[in-house]
DNA sequence: CAGTATCCTCATAGATACTG
DNA sequence: CAGTATCTATGAGGATACTG
């Protein structure tokens, strides 16, 4: 595997000079924006929000992603303590991945986020538009 | 610049194929996740969070932030209907940088996922611990 | 002061092939 | 089925130098 599953933006740059409270938050905040923000987790954790998966299971409804990034993405989860990882040492073999009472609690604020972005879309949207057209040309 | 203002991140992969309305949402909330869970954007607008400030003072108050991060961070933001940029036409020159309404409106569910960070990061860091001692060796 | 313009590096993520 | 291994590209992000 190329990429470790400890990423550099995780562990984050030079610590703040002032130990102002907000910072402190900040960095912990930026950690878990980190995670929570990168490509795949938001969509897996979203996913295993009603019910446990399989691996293909989570692949199929994901669509899109790729083996490798779903697995990575995974265990990141998984190493975060947000996922658990259940194997049945059966044949075929099946795996199970389901939220841990953690990662459900991040759902919460993940989805309060969600709500907010799927409501200010249009705004968004529109200021994108407009800004490149004053900027394009 | 060779960084562009329309990160191809932001733009995101293939449409769903189900039109389901959980996923909908989701790719609402992954596109102003991506946006959000870049490396600085948190950090610039939790530090505009009491106030408007100008280009260098946020510079030093980020401190790890390159002026150029800082420029494209503050375009995206900009771009995106976040913070609003008002130059003071005076020498030296003046540019202040301001959460718009739509800003201040991110930055409360932003808070809430920064107050539950904070809350859980002794759990998420015993868990990282745990999960590298095991796999390790 | 508040940026642009370049150059460079390395991590992120995709594609493909192979395996217990 | 549920992964690893490997190769590759793209682009995010840093350092530095220059400018209105």
């Amino acid at each position: 595997m190329s990429t470790s599953l400890k990423p550099a933006h995780i562990d984050l740059p030079a610590p703040p000079t002032r130990p102002d409270p907000n910072h402190a938050g900040c960095r912990g905040v930026a950690s878990v924006l980190s995670r929570v923000g990168d490509k795949w987790s938001v969509f897996v954790i979203m996913t295993l929000g009603d019910g446990p998966k399989r691996f293909n299971e989570l692949k199929r409804i994901i669509d899109g992603i790729s083996q490798r990034m779903l697995t990575l993405t995974l265990r990141g989860l998984e190493r975060d303590g947000l996922v658990t990882r259940t194997v049945f040492p059966t044949i075929p073999p099946r795996v199970d991945y389901e939220l841990t009472e953690l990662g459900r609690g991040l759902a919460d604020p993940v989805q309060a986020l969600g709500q907010w972005a799927f409501a200010h879309l249009p705004e968004i949207e529109g200021a994108r538009t407009r800004f490149d057209q004053r900027n394009d040309t």
